[in-house]
DNA sequence: ATTAGCACTCGGACCCCACGAGTGCCAGAT
DNA sequence: ATCTGGCACTCGTGGGGTCCGAGTGCTAAT
């Protein structure tokens, strides 16, 4: 059957592509690799590739790299590779002697990013399924407090907020416990609830509602969802892939953070294990020459938060899959047991 | 006197090199400047310029590019340029409606990246000098436990400490109300006496020491002092001051931060208002095509924390001087009101 | 269905040369 | 003592032309 053998070519084209970053010819390919066929033979099933989109010449007389589309097929028809070993032991060694949550993100970023010598990137875990633990409020001027909430999986976030109007002390110090006991053990969800029925009570005072809401936005995961990067260096060294203004607007988008935010989302809405967006598939200008590699991560392995790696679309697809899919595991490993 | 308009000279190179990028000649400068000398004189100047190391020919037919020292001398030789009134609304619309600290910094970074388009660089304001308004110790496993200090300038620090052995509710508590009461109103240098103090009482439990080392850290500012950074997109629009892969061993400088930072420190200590190093100034490899410019920052003036900016050698000294200048004081009234 | 052979294409490397910006220096002017 | 005009020289850049070879598509033979 002669559409195994051109699944085949298009696997060694970009292999062959990802390897050297050069234009692979027929008779490179016939040579090279183990297809047992001549570089003519070769060049027919180059033309039905050419054909359906999956392949093409940056000019006529020069070898042929993936399109687009053609990694995605390659990424589609993928068999799960296995991570190499010593990669393996690279993130339990890594990441196992982490103290508290920032140094886990920290590391596991850092981490990613020289597995796959790509731009890495982590979402904070999302407080959004735990529980507050805590909730506390300081105050830091005459109409002002500061609101800490802590969640059960020992995340701290905070907000000011401003009181409206001066406050004494001890109607500070009552409120304050009243409402710590009013959110402790309470998930997010059930925060709203409780929280505006708190702040509803009869005889309460007036600077409860707006510190309910506070209150209720940091459980939820703070006023931004937090990611952190690594490894914008590798976007450089990329070499030819980029030239260098186009490196400026992936920065740049790495910044915006929100397009990125966005664009995780949608691919963790995707359901699988490890989500793949080739090129223009981002829908984002300043990515259009980059692929986005995901994962969702979370305690019970559920998919509350996401990491993954970016980088441009002549890439290592999957090792870079491989890498993600394990550090994505580890992650929820730790995030449980946190 | 020659000497003087040596001098100018120097500074016309140098200005027309960091508008043009490109060498400037003699006939360009006798007639584009005011000099009102021919090319003849200015290339005898140049000639002296050159034997002194301050300016160099990339190629012997091509114009001169001011050296590092080149550029020192420039600075050096500097009156304090006034920001451009446009920056200087910049500055009060971007940052006035800023939230809290964190949205402070935030904006602070993004907009210094903006002005002078290049890399910024925040340091978080140190808690150093501020009081601890409250400590919180909050359990997070039978053994393990979140320390939260809240200091008096609205800064949230947080770290996990292990507790040696399971611990009951009460003794918690109980130890956690202590601690406060003991930690409550000092400053860091303080807090290290009363602490330990604490920490060595009769009857004390046996994990009050590490608790205690925890807060005091914590107070000091956090495991690590953060810094926070804007703008690496700039880096890469540099355009020919870089090959690519100099830009990747800048960022990689830059997300160590520990370099970064260090060199910081060294600069702040030099007691200007703004600290300039210029290329090989900054005793770093990786920056030795960049310069960093420099200022301190804090309530009252005192100069407790960093923010500064990096690009490459051939930047706009004085304009960027006076937007790090602006930010650095506008922040540090800001720090002073939180 | 595969292969060998062949004519054809075309980008990149190489060479060569002319141009011109820029220099250093010297002799004369101020 | 300082500046200027002039002049010979350097050398990097850019344009134009040529050659080479990798790679292709097609066709005829297996």
């Amino acid at each position: 059957m002669s559409e195994d053998r051109r699944r085949a070519v298009l696997r060694a084209i970009v292999e062959g592509y990802v390897a050297t970053s050069e234009p692979v010819g027929s008779k490179a390919l016939a040579d090279a690799s183990a297809l047992g066929v001549s570089s003519a033979t070769i060049r027919n099933d180059m033309a039905v590739l050419e054909e359906e989109g999956l392949i093409a010449q940056p000019h006529t007389s020069a070898g042929r790299i993936p399109t687009d589309a053609g990694y995605r097929s390659f990424v589609d028809n993928l068999a799960a590779t296995a991570l190499q070993d010593p990669h393996k032991r690279a993130i339990t060694t890594f990441l196992s002697d982490a103290v508290d949550l920032n140094d886990v993100v920290e590391r596991s970023v850092r981490l990613l990013s020289q597995l796959t010598r790509q731009v890495a990137v982590v979402q904070y875990p999302s407080l959004r399924e735990s529980a507050v633990r805590r909730v506390e409020l300081v105050r830091i001027g005459a109409d002002r407090a500061l609101v800490v909430v802590v969640s059960a999986d020992a995340r701290v976030e905070q907000s000011t907020v401003a009181l409206g109007d001066a406050v004494g002390d001890e109607e500070f110090e009552r409120v304050a416990r009243d409402l710590n006991e009013a959110s402790v053990g309470r998930t997010p969800a059930a925060l709203l609830a409780s929280l505006s029925d708190w702040a509803a009570r009869p005889g309460q005072v007036a600077w409860a509602a707006p510190v309910a809401e506070a209150v209720v936005a940091a459980a939820r995961g703070g006023t931004v969802e937090r990611v952190v990067f690594a490894g914008a260096a590798n976007l450089a060294r990329a070499g030819a892939d980029f030239e260098s203004d186009a490196i400026g607007s992936v920065l740049d988008a790495l910044e915006e953070q929100v397009v990125l935010l966005r664009l995780l989302h949608e691919m963790a809405g995707e359901g699988q294990d490890v989500a793949v967006r080739i090129g223009a598939e981002t829908r984002t200008d300043a990515l259009a020459r980059t692929s986005v590699i995901a994962a969702g991560y979370g305690p019970g392995g559920d998919a509350v938060s996401l990491l993954g790696t970016l980088g441009p679309t002549r890439m290592d697809y999957p090792g870079t899959m491989a890498a993600v899919r394990a550090v994505a595991r580890y992650l929820s490993r730790v995030v449980e047991n946190e």
